[in-house]
DNA sequence: AAGCTATGAATGAAGG
DNA sequence: CCTTCATTCATAGCTT
């Protein structure tokens, strides 16, 4: 790879200009990524289709890495030695999740909720009160992030003016 | 995926303007994708090791956290397109936060947070979202300073002293 | 250069 | 739904 940095740091940021170069790694990546997945989704498919029953059910969630060593106990001082309480979606859940939110699901019904967590289940733990809270949540933030823009580059969308009381 | 159009023409020369939100949607992306493929690799060694005896994990509560890896991709490094560059307050606009703060504001409503906005930007480049998130930080600091060890007394008003440019 | 600290930002969950 | 809190991630700058 070869970045080419303009090197604008330590000055005041106005807006991101992106030039045709930077753009075009960016799609490689992503395209490099894509590839990637798509080839070890195929082989792994083919491996289980020989294996069959090689004990993987759910185990997606099983991963230790240590690129870096801020895993938990970097800064704040307190460290957490009992395991978390808060549900952190895997990519996989995330992934339907957005799926569906650009779907256009807009407010899930208690019925449709049950379904997306029975599904999302066989991808990692996961409850209703989850799935709802990321709707939610997933909403709010999707309208908060349209008033923060608004100052620099206008596309032919999301103009929305909001009302404050 | 919002693939770049081609060049328009070919005569005039355009530059690619990105918004914050465009470049934290790629972003996202970008990571989902490395997830993911961490994932699979992982998963696969976890799968080619099973004869060597790979139960080395065992846990089973083994809980995912901190997908966070952007552009990681397998060593190939390199790959901050423009780099986030975080909103750093001026002196200024610290000391007229502060102020506020002080003042008992615990909680700036939306107009509120238009407002101090609207005054701060004549002292550097700050968005409603840097306001917000900072007295949310702020707010949740201070409490936990409180709320930790109350041997020592610890002034936190002193850090508007820091010289930013 | 490596590590630590302070802090901006992201996000799951709770309350109203 | 909207707002707020708590926790955590990620990084800039300082310290060693």
């Amino acid at each position: 790879m070869e970045p080419p940095p303009p090197d604008e740091g330590g000055e005041m940021m106005f807006v991101k200009v992106m030039t045709d170069e930077q753009i075009e790694i960016l799609r490689k990546q992503i395209s490099v990524y894509a590839a990637i997945c798509e080839q070890l989704v195929d082989l792994h498919k083919s491996m289980t289709d020989l294996a069959a029953g090689g004990g993987v059910g759910g185990g997606l969630s099983n991963h230790h890495h240590h690129h870096h060593l801020y895993c938990d106990a970097s800064s704040g001082g307190a460290h957490k030695i009992s395991g978390r309480q808060r549900w952190n979606p895997t990519p996989k859940q995330l992934q339907i999740l957005e799926q569906m939110f650009d779907q256009g699901i807009g407010t899930p019904s208690k019925q449709k909720i049950k379904e997306i967590t029975l599904e999302l289940c066989q991808h990692g733990q996961i409850s209703e009160t989850n799935v709802y809270n990321w709707f939610q949540n997933r909403r709010a933030r999707s309208k908060r992030k349209q008033q923060q823009v608004g100052v620099m580059n206008k596309d032919e969308s999301d103009v929305e003016s909001q009302n404050q009381a």
